[in-house]
DNA sequence: TGTACATCAGTGAACGCGCGTTCACTGATGTAC
DNA sequence: TGTACATCAGTGAACGCGCGTTCACTGATGTAC
């Protein structure tokens, strides 16, 4: 029995091994190819694996997308963590512009989590890993913010925050004839006037 | 010759007209159909025509899915403008609660705002139209703050403003566990925290 | 007035494609005796 | 040690679907004479 047991940890480990090197074929396709066209045989591909195959380890494709998602998540949840336990008081621009900038590096993400919020076509679970996703950002906000010595509750602070700064990315993604960095630099410009509002006021 | 021109105003009048029918039918299906799931035959069959008749009106689906687009935009727009024509120092909570009520109970206008953000694979000249769109509520909201006196330049406030705003309405779209009228709520409170950085600071 | 003809809005069927997913099969590996 | 068997990761082909778009055709309407 207990033989069993190691026997199937070791197989199980194996299968969130295969798990880890499909998402992560994923994340790079997703890092190249607009997010709606990646398709099951992209990431196959990708992975060096036949596309069937990628079925003994996902359900559906939607899951593996989650998957990528959350990782994406947890990669800037850990640099904004940094960011704010570096100092007693923390610049909220240094913050804004790192999540900006990140984001804007980065797009795959953005472009994922607007669309399963636009999507509507998921289940419960998964909408749920999205939000417990969501929620580790405004954990974060919250910190900042108390750090800064706003007025309790914080929360509603950090869901305004955090919804601006989504707003700056989506809105300004496609500002016609400019190149890429001016883009970027016009997206911290406005995530600065954002800032101002956060922090200015409501001591 | 004059006939001949008056001739072929009546028939571009009739093309026109027709074109017409074909966007209203396609508003009334995004009302109601996820909007990538909408399909040239979803709007054929709205509009009561045949889905190869609409290739003699546009020359393309995108097209479509554009002009509807600017249809949406240019009414929430005319909302706005009336609001701020209203008062002469107009209160911007008002304002943000009604973009944010409007495109709550019309979300296809999100949907597509979003989508055309995030696909980048429209033709430069359809990117140009729906920017024009945009540009038009950064006027708007330029109007807005400078009836509010704030310090010139504005635009970079409306651009903030207008992103913020976005930002809310697409990241608490799919709160879970939520009535879609508890959404709303929850929407036009994180409205109303966005609303104060930019009207308590920055006189 | 009637007649032959041209035009063109409108159509149903079909094309061609890519996709998510499933299926029947293979072949390497481990196991029981 | 060898041998028969079971398991199951991995595969290529195929299914079935929906889509955007095109095509060959129809039939109503207007025009020239």
């Amino acid at each position: 029995m207990e033989e069993n047991t190691t026997f199937a940890d070791l197989k199980s480990e194996a299968i969130l091994a295969r798990r880890e090197l499909i998402v992560e074929a994923a994340e790079r396709v997703f890092a190249v190819k607009p997010f709606h066209r990646v398709s099951i045989r992209d990431i196959a591909q990708e992975a060096g694996i036949s596309h069937a195959l990628i079925y003994r380890y996902f359900p559906d494709q939607q899951s593996i997308f989650v998957e990528a998602f959350i990782r994406g998540a947890e990669e800037i949840g850990g640099v904004i963590e940094r960011l704010i336990d570096e100092s007693e008081t923390p610049d909220i621009a240094k913050i804004s512009d790192a999540f900006l900038s990140y984001c804007i590096d980065n797009d795959q993400y953005l472009r994922m989590l607007t669309h399963f919020m636009l999507d509507g076509e998921l289940s419960a679970e998964k909408v749920e890993k999205i939000n417990a996703a969501e929620r580790r950002f405004f954990d974060q906000f919250d910190r900042l913010f108390r750090k800064l010595k706003k007025p309790e509750p914080v929360r509603p602070l950090s869901h305004a925050f955090f919804a601006a700064l989504n707003g700056v990315l989506i809105t300004f993604r496609n500002y016609p004839g400019r190149t890429p960095e001016e883009v970027k630099q016009h997206m911290l410009n406005v995530g600065r006037m954002i800032d101002r509002g956060f922090s200015d006021s409501r001591k």
